[in-house]
DNA sequence: GAAGGCTGTCGAAGCGCTTCGATGACGTGC
DNA sequence: GCACGTCATCGAAGCGCTTCGACAGCCTTC
């Protein structure tokens, strides 16, 4: 490579790091020759040298239980984002547990991680904070002290539901959730949510209950519902494999929207675009941990924690109280 | 490290590759210091001395037709596969098309591709044969000279879906197909079970018509054939998402399983677990897509197409034609 | 008991970059 | 016209491994 353009290494990498100055005459000899080789530097030697390796992790989750086609946009965004940094994305499973990001981290593999869906009492917080690798993580464990986060403000997100509810009058509301096993693991987000809706419903005089639901149980939560709350005129759905369903079964109760407002939390509309709901912007929050994550490897200080603010956007589902 | 267990550096390198014997003596120490220490090698001076970079890429689609838990479902299983050969697996999405397989190849960060959902004429296959890079296709493109593909019989899975149902002495059927822009775009596994669903139709006497759909207009769909096909007794769904709202728009017009015998192609089943199917084992053919790249990489020649064949599991939603 | 063959280990070279100090070729100021 | 910056470039060292050849010690074999 240098050979092609007569000039020695060090101005190659000088051209393409632009650490040192360079004549615009050499710099561009030496773009010709890239371009004509098809010349790509040679990542390890690149990682040995420089102890950069370019590269970050992406730990995703595999449970049963998250919404796959979200956790996808957002591992993509991530990508895209990892990318326009210059930066590839090594995808990492929990399958090894924590020690799959010891041995990335003590192989010099990455230069930072990323990590999905974070609980409340999230084993990995400890390994990261011991691993001393630049860490950047989507939800909000329970200590952040020196962590970055990065997340919607699910509480928010809850709070608005109910408080656009309220508005329009509503004074009896049901919050349809996610599945048990999701509160059972004390899911940041869904641990927030519920504590922004309830907090919005004391304020508001708004009265609320919580259910859990699953796709498969849909059915009988509606029906519960229909029996044991005659007077329910709202409906905030935050489980996005669950609301056809549950939509469904509140249908043959002769329960629809307007008549029963529903808003929906997640980026289901593109689906039923008629819905009231507050979207959750996956490519964001992707792009968001991303920058922090560059900025955190070049050295700077990003500890903190990072909330969205949710946006509302009202549709047809939802309407003045009857 | 070679310090710490009084060793020179090539033991420890022969110890962690054991491609010369070590007495068990002086490999135990070893082991020990490594265990002591944390010790990872250092993944780009290894890739740089070996040539190895034991990181292989995984193109994932992200298209919008591409049914996700699905896609999911496949690239966990890479990774875990991956893992089990001591390998990592870096997340390549299309966004840079076939430029970034260019990039990971020529800078040596991988050692092998596994390309998702390969078309019939696919624009990423002639990039990958002239770059040299050891890879394995999910799909099977027109022409197969000299690639390694992997994927489900989906002819035979067509084939097995009509041949179910003719045993059971239905002679109307109707094919519920994926998206148009699924075999507009020509993408393989679509025109194959198409074909294999025809030739199996036209072999027993069948008579079978194909309709294209999305989730959306599975209720129109379903009206349609209502309303022009009474004799209608079977039906087979390829189209995973679209399943519940079509038998939802049949049961609608009075028409359940196993009155309408119905077979579905997909792994809806954990959900519906009623359904008579041909399960897409997403699983295996991730490992068997690794396997075949980690030979490959080793310099074996595994060119050539292995089609898994197709498992259908009779249940519920299919009985003998009225 | 000398020649030859194994085994287990070491030293050194080299993988392809980055980076640091050095240096030559120029202007600049007085 | 000489000392002194500045700019552009080079050479060499070194990143932490793998690998190859060398070799010491030991066991066979006639």
């Amino acid at each position: 490579m240098a050979r092609h353009a007569g000039v020695s290494p060090s101005t190659v990498s000088y051209v393409l790091s632009g650490k040192r100055s360079i004549s615009e005459s050499t710099a561009r000899r030496v773009r010709e020759s890239i371009e004509a080789l098809g010349y790509e530097p040679h990542a390890g030697a690149r990682s040995l040298a420089s102890r950069r390796s370019n590269v970050i992790a992406l730990v995703v989750p595999l449970r049963e239980d998250v919404h796959v086609p979200a956790a996808m946009r957002f591992a993509v965004s991530v990508v895209t984002a990892a990318r326009s940094h210059d930066h590839d994305v090594l995808l990492l499973t929990q399958g090894e547990g924590p020690d799959g990001l010891r041995r990335v981290a003590a192989g010099a593999m990455v230069d930072g991680v990323v990590v999905m869906d974070v609980a409340a009492d999230d084993a990995r917080v400890p390994v990261l904070r011991s691993l001393g690798l630049p860490s950047v993580l989507i939800g909000v464990p329970e200590d952040t002290e020196g962590l970055t986060c990065v997340d919607l403000d699910f509480a928010a997100a809850g709070a608005a539901c109910v408080e656009h509810l309220a508005e329009l009058g509503h004074t009896d509301v049901a919050f349809v959730g996610q599945p048990p096993s999701v509160y059972e693991r004390r899911s940041g987000f869904a641990e927030r949510t519920v504590a922004g809706f309830e907090r919005a419903a004391r304020e508001r005089g708004v009265r609320v209950t919580l259910h859990p639901c699953e796709p498969d149980t849909a059915r009988e939560v509606a029906a519960g519902l229909v029996r044991d709350r005659p007077g329910l005129t709202g409906l905030i759905v935050h489980n996005e494999p669950s609301v056809v369903p549950l939509l469904d079964a509140f249908e043959e109760h002769g329960r629809v929207p307007p008549e029963l407002s529903v808003v929906v939390m997640g980026s289901i509309t593109p689906r039923l675009p008629h819905l009231t709901s507050v979207e959750l912007p996956a490519e964001e929050l992707g792009g968001r941990a991303v920058g922090l994550l560059m900025d955190k490897i070049e050295g700077e200080d990003v500890s903190g924690v990072t909330l969205l603010e949710p946006t509302l956007s009202v549709r047809e589902s939802t309407a003045t109280a009857p």
